[in-house]
DNA sequence: CGGCATCCTTGAGGATACTG
DNA sequence: CAGTATCCTCAAGGATGCCG
C-alpha cells in the first residue's frame, strides 16, 4: 500500500473528483455496487434525483468508465447500468471517506455550534 | 480498521462532503498541513483562488473544526490559519483518495477517450 | 421504459472597490 | 494585512412536456 507523498492538488484531480463525488454520483455508485440496475430501479433508489440530473450523472459515471450502460432493445426497451471493474476500485476511497465522516460528525458538529455561538455572541453584543 | 458496511448516503455526510472537498478546500488543507499559514500567504500558494472565495472556505474549514483561525492583534493585524487535530485526521482519507486518482487517471483518460469517439461517431453518421 | 428538449430559478463564485 | 461590500455572470440543476 502506497501514499501519496506529494499530494498537491491539481487541476485534472480536482475535475475527476468533481465528476465523481457529486451530489449524486455516491449514491449512484453505491445503488450499482450491490447489483445492476434499470433507469428506474435507480430512481426509485434516489427518490431525490429528477430525471434529468440521474441521466447526466449516468452520463458522466459511464464516461469516466466507472459504471457501463447496456442496451438491451426488448419492447420497450431495457437499459441495464453496471458497474466496471474500476468502478469497483473506486469503493475503497469512497468508504474511507465515509468512514471518516461517520467517526468525526460529532466532533464536527461541535466545532459548529461552537462556532456558530461564538459568531452569534459578536454580533448579538 | 474498520470499514463502513453501509455506505447508505444521507444528507448530513453530503453536505459534509461538499463542505471540506469543494472547490478550493484541499488545496488549502494541504497546505495547512505543511505549516500554519496567513492569508495572504495562502493566496499566494493557491494563486488562482480569488480572496472572497478563499475568506469563505477559510470560514467554511474553521466551522467545520478542521482549521483554527487565530487573530494576532499586532500593527497591522496578522491572521495565523492552523490545521486542527481533527484536521489532521482528515490527511488519510483524502490522501487514500487522491491515491486513487492518480493511479487510475490513465485508465480515467482511455475511458473518456472511448467514450467520446463512440459518441462522436454516432452523431456524425 | 428511458430518455431528450426547453424554460427558468438559484446560488456559487469572479471582478472590483473600499476599510479597520 | 486581512478582510467586507456590491455587483454581476454563468452554469448546475429543478420543473415540465414530448417522444421512439
Amino acid at each position: 500500500m502506497d501514499t501519496v507523498g506529494e499530494l498537491r492538488i491539481e487541476a485534472p484531480h480536482r475535475e475527476l473528483l468533481d465528476q465523481i463525488l457529486d451530489k449524486w454520483s455516491l449514491s449512484v455508485l453505491n445503488e450499482l455496487c450491490e447489483r445492476p440496475c434499470r433507469f428506474n430501479e435507480l430512481r426509485r433508489a434516489v427518490p431525490q434525483v429528477t430525471q434529468k440530473s440521474l441521466t447526466a450523472t449516468l452520463r458522466r459515471l459511464e464516461r469516466n468508465g466507472v459504471i457501463e450502460r447496456e442496451v438491451v432493445s426488448t419492447r420497450p426497451v431495457a437499459v441495464r447500468y453496471q458497474i466496471t471493474p474500476l468502478g469497483k476500485t473506486l469503493r475503497h476511497p469512497v468508504d474511507v471517506l465515509l468512514a471518516w465522516t461517520s467517526q468525526n460528525m460529532p466532533a464536527i458538529e461541535r466545532a459548529r455550534a461552537g462556532f456558530d455561538a461564538r459568531e452569534a455572541g459578536e454580533t448579538g453584543v
